[in-house]
DNA sequence: TCTATTAGGTTTAACGTTTAAGTAATTTCA
DNA sequence: TGAAATTACTTAAACGTTAAACCTAATAGA
């Protein structure tokens, strides 16, 4: 009723267990002759190996480990960005013998919860995967001085077995301002991620040089900042639309957030893209279908989640892959984003609103 | 250099191995004064058990499988569904001492793949948690026959071992129907999923039977099915709304694709909820900004995951959880209903388009 | 013909844990 | 006071693999 081991296949066969193990594992040294006998009973017997007992002795679990990051129950697997990264990533285990362990994040380091390199340690995974963008996670220290190697998404974490993969936010940014510039905007506001985010620091000095590369003038008053989400990115807009009437396009740092600006935008009786542009970033879903459609830079999700894995394998067998690639978001220009509209200032229309 | 383990712990605090196990897993037969020294030095040591080798002498991992199915690469964990599920999921498995492993679904089942079974079988996993509603998946038959507990959402299989969860979908559709029919709807028309879904049918079920109870006709010309996409759900309303122009309202048996509905209702210049009202299933965020909001029938995911892992455990444990728990749908009213405007049939407004 | 090599195995040990079966010293209680 | 029970351990075995070391018979090379 249990089980069947390679003992099981041995005695059927008539040779020593080592033999079984030997042959399966496709050494030269068994004949023909058993190596089939062995293969045969192993099909019939429906053989599969005990990971955990091949783990103990190889000290190679084939195990990579997910840890999700956020700060709500809610945020981790259903942020509209993971779920391509992780498909793009468990296909890139395919054809690897590597598995993927997911493990709960987010718990608070209070006595009695592990650390995620215990979490590892534990289960002996050779490799871990860190998702979202909290720099502030109490347990991320720790993971500078891990042994196993660790790739994140847009978190580099300068340490020795760390290795980060992201898209290229500066020049990303900058190709969206001069989108915006393009169509004659010149007031152009900017709703940032929060600081904990290193891809804040990176869009904001993208926007920055576009600025200055555009020969546009920078105005602190057009910087607002929220948290990525919808609700956090309509409160800025508007509190820095109250504040200064003129801007006629807002990028925002996640299509989330530029959704929240489309909502204060409306509240505001303002038209999109007629008396206001908006771009975006990530290209959710969501960001086809809001009205108007989005226009919003492109992260390649999938083939982050991709690259991550190919970085975090080849990691795991002892290469040294770049500790950092970036890969390219390509604006998608759609029809929040028009030219603007030169005799009438946007100011006028604000007022109108009130 | 090495790990710590038992046997470092018991050298140095100059005891049997055994002591310091048992001490650690908390037995009595280790002496108060013992037991602090084992403790005080395991901390020490930063001593973390090694799991694989547990796992082989107690024939128990501690790992829960998930599956997750789908068609193509992109479908799987970026489905709007999946990814509260999975949170959810994750959530009910903290206190508890189990760790999820997520599995490559989707293989071909060519030679040199794995059968979903014997997947587990290699890594011990002592349940599974299977998501995605293809029944034509090419390994789902075998599960029936697993002696591991199998849990699915939404997909009963009728096995020894497997359980389901999901939600009351025929009295969830009858609300949706009867919610129409108050606001004065008679010609109501259902955009269904593809049969394979055992969701389909009970949807169905729910939607003829109201129309009964309602006292309403069935009209066959009235009902279209599609594959749960945005692009599917345009497409079949499309197709309907061509040949029978006097229907005032949609079900959808997604919101995907009823959000297709609204895309394909603009198109033909119908004015969602003057002309057109609708009504989806699932209410994923995409609902709440979609222009109007979609009144929609509320999934608990985080709930249908939670609920998942709870009979997952206890069915591990030797328990006999019911072998299908259904959650309720709640009705969410948004702007994509209304009453039906009594004067003007909806087959003008359609030429009008024209 | 004798030694060295090779082919095709076998034996033994090890990985780090748990558990069953002892055992020696102390305590209980009749 | 002496047998029985209890306390606080220890020893030995097992889980299912892999890997190193060893063995034997046949073959090759000189």
């Amino acid at each position: 009723m249990s089980r069947t081991t390679l003992r099981d296949i041995a005695e059927k066969v008539g040779v020593s267990v080592t033999a079984v193990s030997r042959a399966l594992s496709g050494y030269p040294d068994i004949s023909e002759e058993t190596r089939n006998r062995i293969f045969r009973t192993a099909e019939e017997l429906n053989y599969q190996p005990n990971i955990a007992a091949r783990t103990l002795v190889t000290q190679k679990s084939g195990v990579l480990g997910l840890f999700v990051l956020g700060r709500e129950k809610g945020e981790g697997f259903s942020h509209p960005f993971s779920g391509q990264v992780i498909n793009g990533f468990l296909d890139g285990l395919v054809e690897e013998e590597y598995d993927m362990m997911v493990f709960k994040a987010n718990r608070p380091p209070d006595s009695g919860s592990l650390s995620y390199i215990d979490l590892c340690k534990r289960r002996m995974v050779e490799g871990a995967f860190l998702m979202g963008l909290r720099t502030d996670d109490p347990w991320i220290a720790d993971l500078k001085e891990s042994t196993i190697p660790i790739v994140t998404i847009d978190m580099p974490l300068a340490g020795e077995m760390t290795f980060s993969v992201g898209c290229d936010n500066v020049s990303a940014v900058h190709a969206a301002v001069r989108h915006l510039a393009e169509l004659g905007h010149t007031r152009i506001a900017i709703v940032n991620g929060y600081k904990q985010a290193s891809v804040s620091r990176e869009r904001f000095e993208g926007f920055k040089s576009a600025l200055d590369d555009l020969g546009l003038p920078f105005d602190p008053s057009l910087v607002a900042e929220a948290d990525f989400t919808v609700a956090g990115g309509k409160q800025a807009f508007l509190s820095m639309i109250d504040r200064v009437s003129d801007m006629t396009a807002v990028f925002a740092a996640s299509d989330l957030m530029a959704l929240g600006v489309l909502e204060g935008a409306r509240e505001r009786g303002l038209n999109v893209p007629k008396d206001l542009s908006v771009v975006g970033f990530d290209n959710i879903e969501m960001a086809r279908m809001s009205s108007p459609p989005l226009t919003t830079l492109d992260q390649p999700r999938y083939e982050l989640g991709q690259t991550a894995a190919k970085i975090l394998i080849s990691a795991c067998n002892g290469e040294t892959p770049p500790s950092r690639v970036l890969l390219k978001a390509n604006l998608i220009v759609r029809g929040s984003t028009a030219e603007q509209s030169k005799g009438k200032p946007a100011k006028g229309v604000v007022r109108q609103a009130h």
